[in-house]
DNA sequence: ATCATTGCAAAAGATTTGCAAGGTC
DNA sequence: GACCTTGCAAATCTTTTGCAATGAT
């Protein structure tokens, strides 16, 4: 969901600043400089992230735009909500990625590099409508991560195992 | 894999118990009366659970049979490793269920009664294979969760909420 | 001025680890 | 007897919470 607006003939997508500040106004919360920074900070780029990466990607206490731990956990979990992020879990920590105007869509987990590819399977969206409907289940939504290695570490690896062992 | 040995025109299975021991066999690992436990424990009745759920449904201390925490959770990694169980996280928790002697399957997870209802889908495995193929990737698992509402809860939910606000 | 938000310190929940005592091969 | 395992206590890791000070509307 994208979340468009028609106005007339005019096609207006909000920004990720501009939908939250929605969110945030009808909740009676407060825009600060804690959530802009970290919203303008998440959509300066495309990529999955955890609290950790997130935090050490931010300055660091008692540079200007610092953020703390607990307040940075709040922001994902409002983000969350606010249908910004999605939230998954991958080897026991809670993984995010973008949501809003971004595209539905899966993952491949490469278990050596622990890097994440996304693709994207209309197939599968029936598949899950499908099996839902068999079990006169309600989806709200699915989550498909596949699991293996990807072609450059499965490639590195038969070349030469030195780069690993050497970690 | 339900790790099956042809011997001439007799088809022998191994038990987890036996497969288990197996494993630590080759490891030179130790069969103890904890491990048996817990394998005899997991193996009587097919579902799913995590470490609490085991723990609280097996002897307190004090009494026979009684495992500690810490060799709950070491003896869930060995039934990892040995292939015995399979994990998975959900909800910020790890789940396990049998993987031993029990088919590929896929979850649908009510987020109502939190309740996980299993099915079956070649037509998946088929698409995974594929899509594996198209960014070259080596394959060795998935795991599919569709989250929605079940019909019971869907069903109570429509008749009456109390039970639900009333909690 | 009111009331949400922040950062700090500490708590909480799940899982892991060091280590001495005990059990298995 | 050698050495793997266990249970205990304590540590770890990630995430959450209480609270006084600060900031937004």
């Amino acid at each position: 969901m994208p979340e468009e607006y028609s106005l007339g003939s005019v096609r207006v997508s909000l920004t990720p600043q501009e939908r939250f500040e929605e969110y945030l106004q009808s909740r009676g919360m407060r825009n600060t400089d804690q959530r802009r920074t970290l919203v303008e900070h998440i959509f300066s780029h495309h990529d999955h992230f955890d609290a950790d990466q997130l935090i050490a990607s931010l300055p660091a206490k008692g540079e200007t735009g610092y953020v703390s731990r607990p307040t940075v956990y709040r922001a994902l979990s409002e983000f969350v909500d606010a249908g910004l992020l999605r939230k998954f879990e991958l080897a026991g920590r809670a993984v995010y990625e973008h949501d809003y105007g971004y595209p539905q869509h899966d993952h491949l987990y490469c278990k050596t590099c622990q890097r994440l590819f996304e693709f994207k399977s209309d197939e599968l969206v029936d598949l899950r409508n499908r099996v839902a409907k068999d079990h006169s289940f309600r989806v709200t939504g699915h989550r498909l991560i596949i699991h293996g290695i990807c072609d450059e570490c499965a490639k590195s690896r038969r070349r030469t195992r030195r780069k690993v062992d050497l970690v």
